[in-house]
DNA sequence: AGGGGTACCTGCGGGC
DNA sequence: TGCCCGCAGGTACCCC
């Protein structure tokens, strides 16, 4: 399930095969249509084919591809989105879109569950997630001081507030229970009840928490659903402390990892070091 | 306004 | 073996 570790690194991978290439060709499976929009594949064709990538970036968890007149396709891998990119076609069972370039090379969007997102934005136009979204968790404007005033009226529990992309962008469940589990946190405090001392390590350990995955190419559970461009695993899983580790003892204390349902969610925590 | 519930999907594992 | 159920979970959208 891609996060925003997961999505960093797809962003990596495939920069220098995608970078300043050209659209030559786009194509979309019957089942790959309720991922883009406009859902019309001619209109989308039209928009992109003969454009050039001029960049790619990402906020959250959501992936901008700028293209050379200052339009944009906005991506979300959602649960199973991935991406390939490839010399020849890639034949795959869930493989949706393709994107063929110029100069060589194939753009795949695989996604199981279909609950991705592939979006043409004109210039200047608003992108509706995109515009929603509070800063990113790895951007330097999420800090303490505005995390601690985005968070002192709420009621709602710390967890839900640091999985709300509005509140900050790109932490998805894995990663909410690792940082509150650093931070020595309970998920079900309300989030005006977080002490103020504790917003720069909050702060912190999601800064570290998420560039530590980075730098092991994300998480891949044991479901595998999570592959890399080159079909990698990532590597985080054997660093998570408390995320599906229900039973089995808390590395601080020994105290058995209990797991409970907040927002129809598995979260999982030391409930005693988390008190 | 803001919070709660649910739909969107497919694969997989457990129980019987 | 096979079927059914529940779970995985990010976001949009509905309703109250």
């Amino acid at each position: 399930m891609p996060e925003l570790p997961e999505v960093h690194t797809f962003i990596t991978q495939i920069k220098p095969f995608v970078l300043s290439k050209t659209i030559k060709s786009f194509t979309v499976t019957k089942e790959g249509l309720r991922l883009i929009a406009p859902i019309d594949p001619k209109l989308f064709s039209k928009e992109i084919i003969g454009k050039q990538i001029t960049d790619i970036t990402r906020h959250g968890k959501f992936i901008i591809f700028h293209l050379n007149d200052g339009s944009r396709i906005v991506a979300h891998l959602r649960m199973s989105g991935r991406f390939i990119v490839t010399d020849e076609p890639f034949e795959h069972k869930h493989n949706r879109l393709q994107l063929e370039f110029e100069e060589g090379g194939i753009f795949n969007f695989i996604d199981i569950r279909r609950f991705a997102t592939f979006e043409y934005i004109n210039p200047g136009d608003n992108h509706k997630g995109l515009s929603r979204l509070g800063p990113d968790a790895l951007a330097d404007s999420f800090d303490s001081k505005y995390l601690s005033d985005k968070l002192k009226n709420r009621k709602k529990n710390i967890y839900s507030s640091l999985m709300d992309q509005s509140v900050v962008a790109g932490i998805g469940n894995i990663y909410a229970n690792e940082i509150l589990h650093r931070a020595l946190l309970s998920p079900t405090l309300p989030s005006d009840q977080v002490p103020l001392i504790t917003f720069p390590l909050i702060v912190d350990q999601t800064k570290e928490v998420l560039n530590m995955a980075i730098t092991h190419k994300g998480t891949t559970l044991i479901d595998k659903s999570y592959k890399d461009m080159h079909g990698g695993y990532g590597e985080f899983n054997v660093k998570l402390k408390v995320y599906a580790r229900e039973d089995e003892p808390c590395f601080s204390c020994n105290a058995p990892i209990k797991k409970i349902r907040i927002q129809n969610r598995s979260v999982y925590y030391c409930p005693n070091c988390q008190a």
